[in-house]
RNA sequence: GGGCGAAUGGCGGAACUGGUAGACGCGCACGACUCAAAAUCGUGUUUCGCAAGAAGUGAGAGUUCGAUUCUCUCUUCGCCCA
């Protein structure tokens, strides 16, 4: 047998589709468009397992909705700003946009071996200026229209390396190069009010039908509306301070109130600047980070004031004011009301500093004496102790009873508050979009025309330096605007923002007047499939959906809502995870496998083998997908990342698995070369019937798959198909439908292994290429088997004709001798027949 | 602590709106080819049992003629949030 020449036949097509453009996407008008995208790549140099399944998945979409007659945009692009280049750069001494360039070079021959069908005249790469300079533009645009704004705003500041460290780089508190103990620093950054689009970006959720329901919870709980009110407390003690405003959820729990809180940021702080006390406090909250996680789990600790808050709905009632650490200044009021029987912060407050802990709701099953004690009790029961509110129902009913009564007695009023925080978009770093604004030496800020535009990032410069390598440029900070001498911000954007906008580049990734061109985003636009991972559902997903709207707001001639129409979040890749008998981890290469039984190839030492888990650098079970396109060919690995796991489940990736892929190419091609040399015979007979039914069942299956993302099942369709297929081909049947059908099939197989199909198709001859649809009158049978249950329970088959009554099928049961047995003369107290399907006999 | 989801052979996983549990693949066993091995092809493979048969979808209950599928309780695991 011929062996199938992977890499020749790969390479060829490869070419081909290059040359001919095959995949270049144009606007037309008069063909239904198809906007197939995946989210883009960071340019780290590999492309790795996770890329293969992503893009294979899209692949295989794209390249069906082609056959089916869309008009499919399947771009591809690089998130090519960010730190690891600029850490890469500076452990190498390199530039990083040579870093990221040869980066992106290498990747995109990666991507290129791996058969996608993507229009690369598309590309873009968003750290290259022609992309900037628009973001640039859309800053401004929305500055004008008042949706940046600019704001004090802590970070985590590393004290050695003085630097600002991103969330994901604070280790259990301390900076992950320097091992610093990282503090809170008060900043003044530039904010996205995304905070402004709250109820529409949790309005728009509910449209957005083919989204998984478990993404759309996740940004519903982070955009986090919630309904309670605000409460005016009356304040008392020696400083001018008559009120301070709190925004609660549980209003109803007032009179479990012990003291009230304030953030250390809140305006009455004002009266305690020299106070020498508050100042250490407000130094030891500065050690806390900044993400509610670590606010969460830290200590609570709190500053006395000699400030009392009286009780609204008892004003004899005097509690003391605290500065505590878990109050933050951007939520509600920066202010909350303490009720520590029934919330856990409050309750470790009050036992930290000896407050009162008054229950003020019971649970349903507890009568009126049950107390709080070990922990809060912050669930659903009946409030107690509690005046004229006792005995509703907490919270649902108390809540909206306590808001009116405050209403009522002018002491609070509902209002809806959002979890939801404003963007800050501002980076102390090197490599990322530049902030076009400048500022005088009072601090006023001027944005830099657009005719100025792009602001272009310096190269080659020393990024060995602490803090923002950008500061230490003298002249490129310098820039004349209308005569005045200005200041360049040195801050650069966060690189989500170059992410909420890519989706709009790809329809016009040449035009050069603006970000995009209205005629081409009016067609492409929204996205019809996302894919991607699912560690982007909350961030990347609501600041994309944020942008569509910003851009929108206030501008007669754009109107995008929402930028994904549909989405889909694939699973991770898993592979087994090895160790050696020193618990050192192993690579997959380190290992071999000797009569089912694991060693290290270089002493021989047993191999202790850990469960599936996902590819990690850390723990050595990662696989190079050029390793696997190399021995394998790109068609096996697409198959097999395709084959064992539905896409949105991890998948565990397995030498044998790709073996056994890489095996069935081979077997397809070996069927090719069977099929060419039978079609040149004819026969006489015929068995067509057979080959109608097999190859519209085959159709049939695939289509509804391909339709419902569930391409596991379509390697089994192939696997199928061709079994039936390879034992077809020593029977008789008419040249005609050997060669009809079996084109369809290679058809229908193309989207998952493109080169195979492609050449076996070119050798067919076949032209015309598009899905081929499957015949529903083919598949009705003629006969069925009928499932027989004697109270339940399977008993038998009967092979009869479609839609036989009831009662020529029980003549044929009592005819049937090895069912009598069952029977054995007992009475039958109820049938129940499911037409074409099984009767169950109750006796 | 809260939210969401999952649990099916030795393994990954199928089973449409409640109607033949285990498709397809891996692994394993046996056979063919071979001096032999690999590759390839064929057959078998939920468990117990020689068999007839019985049990069986994390555990326990419920609804139903019938439950992997629906409801409730619990256990374990995963993800997200705190």
């Amino acid at each position: 047998m011929e062996r199938y020449n992977f890499k020749l036949i790969e390479k060829k097509w490869q070419n081909f589709w290059e040359q001919e453009k095959t995949f270049s996407a144009k606007v037309d008008n008069n063909k239904k468009k198809f906007y197939c995208l995946e989210m883009f790549p960071y340019p780290s140099g590999r492309i790795h397992m996770g890329h293969v399944r992503n893009y294979t998945i899209g692949d295989v979409l794209a390249r069906y909705k082609a056959l089916k007659g869309f008009n499919v945009l399947h771009p591809m692009g690089w998130d090519s700003f960010g730190m690891p280049a600029e850490n890469a750069a500076k452990e190498n001494n390199l530039d990083p946009k040579v870093w990221t360039e040869t980066n992106i070079n290498n990747m995109k021959l990666q991507l290129k071996r791996l058969g996608l069908s993507i229009d690369w005249d598309r590309e873009i790469s968003t750290c290259s200026e022609e992309y900037y300079k628009h973001q640039q533009m859309f800053f401004l645009e929305l500055l004008e229209k008042k949706l940046v704004y600019r704001k004090e705003n802590y970070v985590n500041w590393d004290p050695v390396d003085e630097t600002v460290l991103a969330n994901e780089q604070v280790i259990e508190g301390k900076g992950w190069r320097s091992g610093a103990t990282v503090e809170r620093k008060k900043l003044s950054q530039w904010f996205f009010n995304i905070s402004k689009f709250s109820q529409e970006l949790l309005d728009g959720l509910d449209k957005l039908e083919q989204w998984p329901t478990k993404v759309k919870t996740m940004q519903k709980n982070w955009i986090g509306k919630s309904f309670g009110c605000e409460i005016d407390f009356e304040i008392s003690g020696d400083l001018p301070v008559k009120n301070i405003k709190c925004y609660t959820t549980r209003p109803d729990t007032l009179f479990g109130f012990s003291f009230l809180a304030v953030s250390i940021d809140h305006e009455i702080s004002k009266y305690f600047k020299k106070n020498e006390d508050f100042l250490k406090f407000k130094e030891e909250c500065s050690k806390t980070g900044t993400t509610e996680e670590a606010i969460a789990v830290g200590e609570k600790i709190g500053f006395k004031t000699n400030l009392k808050a009286a009780n609204p709905f008892n004003p004899s009632q005097k509690v003391p004011v605290y500065f505590a650490n878990f109050v933050l200044m951007d939520y509600g009021f920066g202010a909350v009301f303490g009720c520590p029987a029934h919330d856990q912060r409050d309750f470790d407050f009050a036992k930290k500093y000896n407050l009162e802990i008054k229950t003020v709701v019971r649970p349903e099953d507890e009568d009126e004496n049950f107390e709080v004690k070990e922990k809060a009790f912050p669930g659903s029961g009946i409030l107690i102790n509690s005046d004229f509110l006792n005995d509703l129902e907490a919270p649902n009913n108390s809540v909206i009873e306590t808001i009116k009564i405050l209403e009522e007695r002018k002491l609070g009023k509902k209002q809806i508050n959002f979890r939801l925080k404003d963007w800050g978009v501002s980076r102390q770093r090197y490599w990322g979009c530049p902030i076009p604004i400048a500022y005088d030496d009072k601090g006023n800020s001027y944005p830099i025309p657009k005719s100025m535009l792009p602001v272009k990032l310096p190269n080659n410069i020393e990024l060995n330096v602490k803090g923002n390598p950008l500061d230490g440029q003298k002249d490129w900070k310098k820039i004349l605007i209308d005569g005045k001498e200005l200041t360049r911000e040195t801050d650069t954007l966060d690189t989500f923002v170059c992410s909420s906008w890519y989706f709009l580049r790809f329809c016009s990734p040449k035009e050069t007047k603006y970000g995009f061109n209205k005629e081409e985003i009016d067609y492409w636009m929204p996205v019809d499939q996302y894919i991607g991972g699912v560690e982007h559902a909350i961030l990347h997903l609501l600041y994309s959906r944020f942008f569509t709207r910003a851009i929108s707001y206030k501008n007669k001639d754009i109107n995008l809502s929402e930028p994904f129409n549909g989405l889909f979040t694939q699973g991770m890749v898993c592979h087994e995870t090895y160790k050696d008998s020193n618990n050192n981890w192993l690579s997959p290469e380190e290992i071999e496998t000797i009569n089912g039984e694991k060693f290290t190839k270089k002493d021989k030492s047993k191999v202790f083998v850990g469960p599936s888990e996902s590819m990690s650098k850390s723990k050595k079970n990662t696989i190079d997908p050029e390793n696997i396109i190399s021995n394998y060919g790109a068609d096996a690995a697409r198959l097999f990342i395709l084959s064992d796991s539905p896409p949105e489940k991890d998948v565990q990736w397995s030498e044998e698995g790709i073996i056994s892929a890489f095996k069935f190419i081979q077997k397809l091609w070996n069927l090719n070369l069977k099929i060419l040399e039978e079609i040149k015979k004819d026969h006489k007979t015929d068995t067509d019937k057979e080959i109608l039914k097999h190859t519209n069942k085959f159709l049939k299956e695939i289509t509804e798959n391909l339709e419902n993302f569930s391409y596991n099942k379509i390697v089994a369709n192939l696997h199928e198909i061709y079994s039936f297929f390879i034992k077809q081909t020593s029977k008789s049947y008419t040249k005609k439908t050997l060669k009809e059908n079996y084109e369809k099939i290679l058809i229908a197989m193309s989207p998952v292994v493109p080169h195979l199909s492609n050449e076996c198709l070119k050798n067919l001859s076949s032209k015309h290429i598009k899905w081929p649809e499957y015949d529903e009158t083919i598949l009705l049978e003629k006969t069925t088997n009928i499932v027989i249950q004697i109270n339940g329970k399977k008993r038998g088959l009967l092979k009869t004709d479609i839609d036989t009554s009831e009662e020529k099928l029980l003549e044929k049961i009592n005819k049937d001798e090895t069912l009598k047995k069952y029977f054995n003369e007992k009475i039958i107290k109820r049938k129940i027949y499911i037409k074409n399907k099984l009767i169950n006999f109750i006796i």
